[in-house]
RNA sequence: GCGGAUGUGGUGAAAUUGGUAGACACGCCAGACUUAGGAUCUGGUGCCGAGAGGUGUGCGGGUUCGAGUCCCUCCAUCCGCACCA
């Protein structure tokens, strides 16, 4: 039967309605609730979690549902390979977005934030995602927070000890001091003093909450913070990029201020050795580590000749402690003034005022460019006992360290510049290596000229020189991060208020039974008069408790809420626990968590950070949140221009513009198709344009330019999918996006090849032969052996694509698949229905209804089983076998399956048109692969 | 400067352990059918060449019977870090 008949035989079949159907499925399974998950111990489990969304007042783009289209397919396949699926939503909807909105409107930000929600989830519904929403959490509602200030108040009642290597509750910690006092603990501590148990009785209240303030994993301290004042509030330093806020761009200056703040230090080892037990980019962990930025060397003090001080320094590199000829401290350190000698105060004192001037980022800016200023003072070099200079310059960071650096001029390159610019001596310890020019910073010359280290190399010097200094006395071993701890409160309204009061301004955590402490109603949401928060300006009935002279003012910043989120879903209706052991125990960690690689300093260390917590306290029996990540690639737009002639209201197109001096303007893409402008279109769109003339094309037609650039509003190149739902439907979206490309890979939005995708659709439904009153007419019979072929060569790699997480061809996968079975006019109900169970993950309105069309029940195509590979269905009497002479294939030969090397060679070299290419020689070498290739080598 | 990623037709891309480079799709060309549709179907389409053939995965080397894939050098683009002692 020829083509054109076949089409005749089912003229009156019904076209694939997509509207109709997504319609109908999406009110089936929220009614039914198909997609609700229950702790079921009979069938393993998987977790797919999506990073949560800030709901913003622009709505969902096209770049939005990439991630959840992945993680959403992946959801699918797993509970069609028996698992018990958790695939949950929900909303980061803390945030400034809400609260400037609210700043310019008055509009309460829990108004705003529910309009957007809503909006969300009229948009994340249309594609048609099978998240249990009966889990959905919100971070800002009173539920949720209520939970995350329980967890903070968990973190101010623990401190990190370091012996155990575990957070520890401060309780023991009091017992020691009432014991011992402090001098043999071991713990994560700001803490400079020692004191004994008759000591610690005698202090005051004050006192000792001072001193535990310096041991709590959550505490109060003045500490110098990156105050925004055009957001009015204090920001973490991953929310500080380039010197300017991450978010509106806005400067920032240091400040010292009264903060709550996060001991993530305590952390840092861990942070680090746990990157080994999580499979994620080597892109992420490695901005993690250098983020924690751990360094290994020592500590080593420098005497001042009469006087109290000594300067302890940090240093990687001990072996080359006989090469230092000069010391730097950082201009803020607190022995600059008192060391300083009379001849030099001013000097000190004008650079001191200079380098204050300059900001952080001037600071970095300004590498090039070498400052300094000689003190007057000397230090004692440790074992050499000569006198050391001791300057000051900027280059050395107060934060980082001690202040203070002891300076290798032959093994550091600043160190070299600075002695170079100041003239100082430069001492070679270095054997055999020429230093005339720069310093020598491998690691793999021979000390010399050092006394008891010559002759070593850098490792174990390293290590002899750490052995001679602790044996002194002078310094020990030590590994320094430079992660800081995590400032945690802002100056803001919309976040989660702390459970926290304060008598006497001590601080206080309000008891249990008080929590949720709800956000208070306020006049505005600005600082006061007096720069305090906006929740100062709350009344005390305002509050829904209170205690002690006043509240906390401050609220949490975002990262507070989506730290420990994913566990929430896990058990979100929980009033007795932030999540049950029960349940925590049964999900356990996160097997595929997909989002952007933006949050890897951030949200990704956090939820570590608190994972780790909650596990040394015995919440959860897991201590890593994601154990498997990727990172879904950026959608950038496509823009479209039109060119206007210079001072005239005529626009030339796109292939003439060259002859004009013309001004590209964007055009709004939904006046575009396929670079052809609407022109009518166009002119309605501004009144400026409404006059507008065109020179076209020959034929009339205007064409458009077009450049790949960030999808945003004033480039009117935003793609929503609410658009292509509406003209494509939820499938051919969801299957067009995972056909873009790979999906870590950053791509132009283009709407090109949408058709072909719906297209691919529209092929598959014309398979099914359904007529007007709606049934499939196919055949029950045993299925040829052609189509038991295809369809087990795309059982085989569907499962490797899903496995390996190449949702990209597994769209090509299905398009070949239902190619093969087009061009067999297959219409057999089995392989028909193992086809649509494959594809359901994908597809999932078009599958669900097909498998109903194939008489099967309503919703149980998402709990079908996932066919079965079968690679006997594949085995073929004959190969054909490609033929290279010297590596290039020239032909192909059919030979029998079971033809073992040596029966390939022969037929192959007695094969006529072989020996066309062997030409009458003999080949030198035959290299069979058997069933794959035969290359033969003259 | 350091670290990571990427580089394949006109376009998006595929090639999982070294074994037929360009699957699949878009676009384009030619054609069929027609109740004219964003429909369907057939054939073609890396480049050069009329053809035989040659050539081809950023550049240049190497290993191998055989390299997009492994090794070395270099180039380009993107991302992160960057006085961290």
């Amino acid at each position: 039967m020829n083509s054109y008949l076949w089409n005749l035989k089912f003229k009156n079949r019904m076209e694939y309605n997509f509207r109709e159907i997504e319609n109908k499925w999406r009110g089936f399974w929220a009614e039914n609730k198909t997609f609700k998950v229950t702790e079921d111990q009979t069938k393993p489990k998987f977790y797919v979690l999506d990073m949560f969304p800030y709901p913003s007042g622009a709505g969902l783009h096209v770049g939005h549902p990439l991630g959840y289209i992945a993680s959403d397919i992946y959801a699918r396949y797993k509970r069609l390979q028996g698992f018990n699926v958790l695939h949950p939503m929900g909303y980061d909807s803390f945030g400034l977005p809400a609260e400037q909105y609210a700043i310019q409107t008055g509009q309460h930000p829990a108004l705003t934030t529910e309009e957007n929600i809503a909006r969300y989830r009229d948009q994340l519904d249309k594609i048609g995602f099978s998240y249990d929403w009966d889990r959905e959490v919100r971070t800002s509602s009173p539920e949720y927070y209520k939970w995350t200030q329980w967890i903070f108040k968990q973190l101010f009642d623990c401190y990190y000890d370091n012996k155990t290597n575990k957070a520890e509750r401060i309780s023991n910690l009091v017992s020691v001091f009432e014991a011992n006092g402090n001098s043999e603990i071991n713990a994560c501590s700001d803490c400079e003093t020692i004191f004994s148990a008759a000591e610690w009785e005698a202090f005051d209240e004050r006192k000792k909450e001072e001193i535990l303030q310096e041991y709590r994993l959550a505490y109060l301290a003045d500490s110098w913070v990156n105050w925004c004042p055009a957001l009015g509030t204090v920001l973490a330093n991953d929310e500080v990029v380039n010197g300017v806020s991450e978010r509106g761009g806005h400067p920032v200056e240091q400040k010292l201020m009264r903060q709550w703040s996060m001991r993530i230090k305590a952390y840092a080892e861990r942070l680090i050795t746990g990157l080994d037990t999580v499979d994620w980019t080597e892109s992420i962990k490695d901005q993690q580590r250098n983020w924690i930025g751990k360094s290994v060397g020592c500590s080593l003090q420098f005497q001042i000749p009469n006087s109290k001080f000594r300067i302890e320094v940090f240093t990687t590199r001990p072996d080359t402690v006989y090469g230092v000829s000069f010391m730097v401290l950082a201009p803020e350190h607190p022995f600059v003034d008192q060391i300083t000698t009379a001849e030099y105060a001013e000097a000190v004192a004008n650079y001191k005022k200079e380098a204050s001037l300059k900001s952080e980022r001037d600071r970095q800016a300004d590498v090039k460019n070498i400052t300094g200023q000689f003190t007057g003072a000397y230090a004692i070099h440790p074992f050499s006992g000569e006198k050391v200079q001791i300057w000051i310059g900027d280059y050395v960071l107060a934060s980082y360290g001690t202040g203070a650096v002891m300076a290798v001029p032959c093994g550091d390159q600043r160190d070299y510049d600075f002695a170079k610019h100041f003239n100082i001596e430069i001492i070679n310890i270095f054997a055999d290596v020429d230093i005339s020019e720069a310093a020598y910073t491998e690691k793999d010359a021979v000390i010399a000229n050092s006394d008891f280290l010559n002759g070593l190399d850098a490792k174990s010097a390293i290590k002899k020189a750490i052995e001679v200094i602790e044996a002194k006395g002078i310094g020990k071993g030590k590994t320094n991060y430079r992660l800081r701890d995590a400032v945690f409160s802002r100056q803001r309204y919309w976040g989660e208020p702390f459970p926290v009061y304060y008598k006497n301004e001590l601080p206080y955590l309000v008891d249990d039974v008080n929590l949720p402490i709800e956000l208070p109603e306020v006049d505005k949401y600005l600082p006061t008069e007096d720069g305090e928060p906006p929740l100062a300006r709350a009344e005390k009935s305002a509050w829904n408790f209170s205690q002690g002279h006043r509240m906390e003012y401050n609220t949490m910043p975002g990262w507070a809420g989506s730290s420990w989120y994913f566990l929430r879903y896990m058990d979100p209706k929980n009033e007795q626990a932030f999540v049950s052991k029960e349940k925590a125990d049964y999900w356990k960690q996160v097997d595929l968590y997909i989002g952007g690689s933006e949050h890897a300093t951030g949200h990704l260390l956090y939820s570590r950070f608190w994972t780790k917590f909650l596990f040394d306290q015995g919440y959860i029996g897991f201590d890593e949140p994601f154990a498997k990540m990727i990172n879904q690639g950026m959608i950038l737009g496509r823009s479209s221009f039109v060119y206007r002639v210079k001072d005239t209201n005529k626009f030339v197109s796109n292939y003439m513009k060259d002859q004009f001096e013309v001004t590209a303007l964007h055009a709004d893409i939904s006046l575009v198709d396929n670079d052809k402008l609407d022109i009518e279109g166009f002119k309605a769109w501004r009144s400026e344009f409404a006059n507008a003339e065109f020179i076209c094309e020959e034929d009339g037609s205007y064409i458009c330019g077009n450049e790949v650039e960030k999808m945003s509003k004033s480039k009117y190149n935003v793609q929503t999918p609410d658009e292509l739902v509406e003209k494509f439907g939820a499938d051919t979206l969801r299957m067009y996006e995972m056909f873009l490309g790979p999906l870590e890979q950053s791509k132009p939005w283009d709407t090109k090849g949408i058709n072909g995708v719906h297209n691919f659709l529209r092929k598959l439904w014309r398979l099914f032969n359904i007529d007007e009153s709606g049934k499939a007419n196919v055949s029950a019979e045993q299925p040829s052996k052609e189509a038991l072929k295809t369809l087990h060569r795309t059982i085989k790699k569907m499962s490797d694509d899903l496995d390996r997480y190449s949702f990209n061809t597994g769209v090509s996968n299905f398009m070949i698949c239902v190619n093969e079975l087009s061009d067999q006019k297959c219409n057999n109900k089995h392989i028909l229905q193992d086809v649509i169970i494959m594809l359901s993950p994908y597809a999932p309105h078009i599958c669900e209804e097909l498998w109903i069309k194939l008489g099967n029940k309503e919703g149980e195509i998402n709990f079908a089983t996932f066919p079965k590979f079968d690679e006997a269905m594949l085995v073929e009497a004959n190969i054909s076998y490609p033929i290279s002479f010297n590596g290039k294939m020239r032909l192909k030969i059919e030979l029998p399956t079971a033809f073992g090397p040596k029966e390939v060679e022969e037929a192959v070299l007695a094969n006529a048109d072989a020996q066309k290419y062997l030409d009458g020689n003999t080949p030198k070498k035959v290299i069979v692969v058997p069933g794959k290739i035969v290359n033969i080598v003259m």
